[in-house]
DNA sequence: CGTCTCGTACGATAGCCCTCGTACTACGAC
DNA sequence: GTCGTAGTACGAGGGCTATCGTACGAGACG
């Protein structure tokens, strides 16, 4: 088992691929507002980040189970690095999926924000 | 009993108004395999019509659940017809707060059902 | 009027999901 | 080896949700 990918660490991490992605399963993801809030930060820094690199208003217990929850509707590819584990947008292969679905999300996310913050 | 909203001897639907319309409310709304289909039948049709018109899996009280949950997401708007209740979807008002995103899901949806048509 | 259809309300059930705490493993540094 | 940090696993609790069945109310139509 654990087929080619673990190049880097050892321990596996099951990513769905590109054609077994749910629209559903992401919109569930993208629901919860802690989840949300990791992909607008992920989008904006267009990087890669480690989980403790947020700082959500809930526990590591809780944290692990979101960015779970994000790879297995597959939003997010995580990766271990050392003792770290590294979490990245799966952009590209949800721009081909979803066309523009990203973007229109992130888009509308901010500007809720922004209607929220004008009270 | 029954104290408020005293009208004209109709039956009442709250509907949120565009500033009270939650990105993440409508994204949960659209999660369901169920309410999506729905949505996207409005859509296609661009017209309103009663819940019966709809051939859903579901009985007749998850019927009326589905789009209750639609309407107070501000997802589509309801109102009665004699016995019938119309739904429409609510375009401008979800254009207007999300632009480009109830397409972008649409176009998401309608590819998704190709890609499992295709197998 | 009686009856039929459309949809609601209510209660119940089962499942999922967010949250947590605690105990545990994996890796890196000293 | 020992320690510390990053994250996981497991179990539990509380709340929400999807589903149903049955009983009921509102209009239309004979």
């Amino acid at each position: 088992m654990t087929p080619a990918t673990p190049a880097a660490g050892s321990r596996g991490l099951p990513h769905p691929e590109p054609g077994q992605i749910r629209l559903e399963a992401v919109l569930h993801a993208l629901a919860d507002p802690v989840r949300l809030s990791i992909v607008r930060e992920l989008a904006a820094d267009g990087d890669e980040f480690a989980c403790s690199h947020f700082d959500l208003p809930v526990t590591k217990s809780t944290t692990t189970h979101h960015f779970r929850v994000l790879r297995e509707a597959g939003v997010v590819r995580q990766a271990y690095r050392g003792t770290a584990k590294m979490n990245s947008l799966r952009r590209e292969e949800l721009d081909r999926l979803f066309p523009g679905l990203l973007d229109c999300l992130l888009r509308a996310a901010a500007g809720q924000a922004v209607r929220l913050g004008d009270g």
